[in-house]
RNA sequence: GGGUGCGUAGCUCAGUUGGUUAGAGCGCACGGUUCACAUCCGUGAGGUCAGAGGUUCAAGUCCUCUCGCGCCCACCA
């Protein structure tokens, strides 16, 4: 499937473009020619000369997506937002990498595959383990590569020759060498502790896989007999648990219990001998003031009882029913034991009462079923002294987060980190590297044989037995060593060297913990390096009512169909700039149209574009082109200052992660500047007969419009790769706008003079546009105008045509002049800048009391106007502290409004008159 | 209980370090068969930036409090 080709042909074929954009007609093409070219690679960027090969590469691993997962808005959002940030510095020059691959995802996969197996009447246990999971490799083998051509279908450019299983071999040996290095220095071990079980998965899972949620439960309350004939009240949630307790507890200075503190307790129904205990962890407010202590069952309970050195009692199978231990109860499931358990204690007269309580409840978050805790022997990872280094990298800006404020969750959840069960349950994954000898001795190793050698050494004998242990990894331990494992490590690959530590680690923040802190942990103490500079957390992907999307909801929107519908392109469009970094976002029709639609516009202005250049056409140099400035039409000089601003913008908002806001900044400039103001203005010329005029047209459109392509190709790169292939190369052009160049910044194309004239044009033009839909005038009617230019005459007079198309003037009743007399019929008046004034002759279609009324409108915003700013001016506290450009800007802003309330009040003074 | 995000036009959301008259898309109203585009073009209406104080010459933006919604963390049985 990956597969580099060198001999496939650019999909695009020079000649008429069809008069829409058809994202399906190239996509799949595109993205096969891509990565067949090998434009995914750095070598082959470097190779290209497109790309250089001193600059700091770009490095983005990609969060594996799980094998068995079928992509997701989230991944589409994952993919829009990686991919553009490896277009864009591959653009700027920078040799790209983007590794893709895939995760075992340990619960997930088997869950999956048992399911499978079970409308076959199959349980994993009457495979065994070996065959069990060689059927999980037979699934992935056949599904999962699905995720990977989904991936493709978005226009990731991964370097898929790159791509890596957190299971294959490599991988796999550095979770072993991660193991042991650990294990070597003290930070695994092994021991019997009360963990979070999972009575589905009859496996332990770690603390942040617990969910708690608020559950309607009850808090019962009931009486603990005593030997001496009295009782204490006691209230409790899970009145099962009362089988496992060890004692009653009170607080010491309680004088409602003082008495009792000492004596002996009976469980109920067992008729177990219980101490009646005084500890200050109690509290004397909540329920009866006296707590059933249950070291087996509850965390709490857990560390009174060793305080107290009380017993732990366990109840429970692995299944979730009750043990021998339950007695009567022995068997039944927990939440059948809870009921009969109860009714027994009310006809023994025991019980007290019964309320309503709602309280939070930890639910798996794989299986959904509430989580027991319970003791059991599992291997750790001891995580203070990986947290401490996190931490200081952080806080020393080693790794830096977009946005910032998530450095503080990562703060607080490292400082009060505890201890990571790694072991797991199931067979799917990797197996622990610890085999035991006969008295249960371990030895951790990096295989079998190499146990067996530490094993006969330690025992000093040949005839050693040893047996591996059964569970494997939780499947986050080999995600933490993503950024480094996939680039060879353990080994000291070239790879390593050149790709690591990556530029970013961009994933969604509810991953923050699971992934994105144990990789920086894991990453410093493996390889002694932040595993990545900078982490960027997207928000999550919500249905149009903000609901998160989920496959039980059945508001998971498919992005295949999405695609189908509205392109790739609308899609990652969508995505991007409807998303602002760490803030979830919402997707909708509207906007998914509203992107489609941007992607046609696109590739219409090429249209318009490559038939306008027309087949003579020769691009002459950009540089060239730009430093004949003052040759240069206003219109030209304007579009290009505009271009290097949003340029020098979109570069630097892009370099800041702000990649929705330079998506945003380019659609305007391309849509409302370039397209709306440009194009129109460039047309008199394109069809005049002034070659030399038109010529220089036809190059400002297309070099304007090639580097608006460009930047705008890590947003939407197939139809802006598509429209680049219609168009003329020109010298230095590579073999395609993946491989291009990012518009190079010329200072001087920045030319205020020239923009401020333009705007002052398109001032007076949406006036006039505005008086003739206020008086209705046909569309197509070209009318006369007289237009007063005060102290813009030159620029004005010289761009006369601009006006006379884009406002629909007519050329021959047109007179442009410093001061020209007013026509003596009856007129609209436009006033647009400082001294500006246009007069429209409507014959016998100006009412003039509607013209007062408009024109008193004005005036009074004018007139508004200029109190406010007059009012900021006299401040004295303004003129004096304000930074001296900000006064200036207001005091122009005056004269200019001064002036346009003169104008209209000269032109109502002869309406009036 | 602690923390954190959000509240801006009818809807969905931008607004980067405080600095013009707060923007966009959609929707709405009016008008358009100009040889790129009706997935389009032109014009327009629409906002006490949740509320109250404060800092500042200047606050949607900074501080405090209040209200509403969401999320994360947390061992009250």
């Amino acid at each position: 499937m990956s597969s580099i080709d060198r001999s496939l042909s650019s999909p695009i074929k020079p000649g008429e473009m069809d008069k829409a954009w058809v994202p399906y007609a190239f996509e799949k093409a595109l993205s096969d020619w891509w990565e067949g070219q090998g434009f995914f690679r750095p070598e082959t960027q470097i190779e290209l000369g497109q790309v250089d090969p001193d600059a700091t590469p770009f490095v983005i691993p990609m969060p594996p997506p799980n094998v068995t997962g079928q992509l997701h808005t989230g991944h589409a959002l994952t993919a829009a937002a990686e991919d553009l940030m490896i277009r864009f510095h591959r653009l700027r020059g920078r040799p790209a990498l983007w590794i893709p691959g895939s995760d075992h995802a340990g619960i997930a996969t088997q869950s999956v595959v048992e399911r499978e197996l079970g409308k076959q009447g199959i349980s994993r246990h009457d495979l065994g383990r070996d065959e069990f999971v060689e059927r999980v490799w037979d699934w992935k083998a056949e599904f999962g590569d699905r995720i990977a051509e989904q991936h493709r279908r978005l226009g990731a450019s991964c370097d898929w020759t790159r791509e890596r299983f957190t299971l294959d071999e490599g991988l796999s040996r550095a979770v072993v060498e991660c193991f042991l290095a650990l294990h070597g220095k003290g930070l695994i071990y092994r021991g019997n502790y009360l963990v979070n079980w999972d009575c589905e998965l009859q496996s332990v899972i770690s603390d942040i896989e617990v969910e708690f949620e608020d559950v309607e439960g009850a808090l019962y309350e009931f009486k603990y007999q005593l030997d001496d004939g009295g009782y204490i009240p006691v209230v409790t949630t899970r009145p099962e648990t009362i089988l496992g307790d060890s004692a009653v507890a009170v607080h010491p200075e309680d004088a409602r219990y003082a008495d009792s503190v000492g004596k002996t307790a009976r469980v109920p129904i067992l008729g177990r001998a219980i101490p009646v205990i005084a500890d200050p962890y109690v509290d004397r407010e909540f329920g009866s003031g006296a707590l059933k202590v249950t070291p087996g069952h509850d965390p709490n309970d857990y560390l009174l009882g060793k305080k107290h050195g009380l017993e732990e009692i366990s109840i429970l199978h692995p299944d979730g029913r009750m043990n021998d231990n339950a007695g009567p109860y022995a068997g039944m499931d927990r939440f059948e034991a809870r009921a009969k358990l109860w009714a027994d204690m009310e006809a023994a007269g025991l019980v007290i009462g019964k309320k309503m309580h709602v309280h939070p409840v930890g639910h798996s978050q794989r299986s959904h079923t509430i989580v027991e805790p319970m003791l059991s022997t599992q291997w750790f990872v001891k995580m203070e002294p990986l947290a401490v280094p996190a931490i200081a990298a952080v806080r020393q800006g080693r790794v830096e987060f977009v946005p910032p404020r998530f450095e503080k969750e990562f703060y607080h959840w490292l400082e009060n980190i505890r201890d990571w069960v790694i072991s797991r349950q199931l067979w799917w994954g990797h197996r622990i590297p610890v085999w035991y000898g006969p008295d249960e001795t371990p030895f951790a190793a990096r295989d079998e044989a190499e146990a067996l050698a530490a094993a006969r050494a330690h025992y000093g004998r040949e005839d050693v037995e040893i047996v591996q242990d059964e569970d494997v990894l939780d499947t986050w331990f080999s995600s933490a060593l993503w950024p480094f494992s996939t680039l060879g490590w353990p080994e000291k690959t070239e790879d390593l060297a050149r790709y690591y530590p990556a530029s970013v680690l961009e994933t969604g923040y509810d991953i923050l913990f699971f992934w994105v802190a144990r990789m920086i942990m894991m990453g410093l103490e493996m390889t002694g390096e932040v595993p990545f500079h900078t982490v960027y957390l997207h928000g999550l992907v919500r249905d149009a009512t903000g609901r998160k999307m989920s496959k039980s909801l059945g508001n998971a929107v498919d992005p295949e169909d999405l695609i189908a519908d509205y392109g790739t392109d609308a899609l990652r469009f969508t995505l991007i700039t409807g998303s602002t970094p760490g803030v979830d976002m919402k997707l909708t029709d509207e906007r998914l149209e509203g992107s489609r639609n941007f992607a046609n516009k696109l590739w219409n202005v090429g249209r318009f574009i490559q038939s306008s250049l027309g087949a003579g056409f020769t691009p002459r140099a950009f540089d060239d082109l730009v430093g004949g400035w003052d040759d240069l039409a206003l219109a030209d000089r304007w579009i290009l200052s505009r271009l290097e601003r949003v340029n020098v913008h979109a570069a630097d908002l892009l370099e800041r992660y702000q990649l929705g806001e330079a998506g945003r900044q380019l659609y305007e400039f391309a849509w409302h500047e370039l397209a709306d103001w440009y194009v129109e203005a460039a047309k008199p010329r394109l069809y005049g007969d002034d070659p030399a005029a038109a010529d220089t047209a036809r190059q400002v459109l297309y070099h304007a419009f090639k580097q608006t392509l460009t930047m705008l190709h890590p947003f939407m790169p197939y139809v802006t790769e598509a429209i680049w292939g219609h168009l003329p190369r020109a010298d230095g052009d590579g073999p395609a706008l993946i491989v291009a160049r990012w518009p190079s910044k010329t200072a001087g194309r920045r030319d205020e003079a020239t923009e401020t004239a333009f705007e002052l044009i398109q001032d007076l033009v949406r006036g006039i546009r505005n008086a003739r839909a206020e008086y209705e005038v046909e569309p197509g009617r070209h009318i006369p105008a007289t237009i007063a230019t005060g102290a813009h005459a030159e620029s004005l007079v010289a761009d006369a045509e601009l006006l006379v198309t884009l406002a629909r003037l007519d050329a021959g009743a047109l007179t442009i002049a410093a001061d020209p007399d007013a026509p003596a019929e009856a007129h609209a008046t436009v006033v647009a800048g400082e001294g500006v004034v246009a007069w429209l002759p409507l014959a016998g279609m100006v009412d003039l009391a509607k013209e007062r009324q408009r024109l008193e409108s004005e005036l009074e915003k004018a007139r508004g106007e200029v109190a406010r700013l007059t009012g900021v001016l006299a401040n004295d506290g303004f003129v004096s502290r304000a930074p001296e450009a900000v006064v200036q800007r207001e005091r122009d802003r005056l004269a200019e409004t001064e002036g346009r309330v003169a104008a209209l009040e000269e032109r109502m003074a002869t309406l009036a008159g």
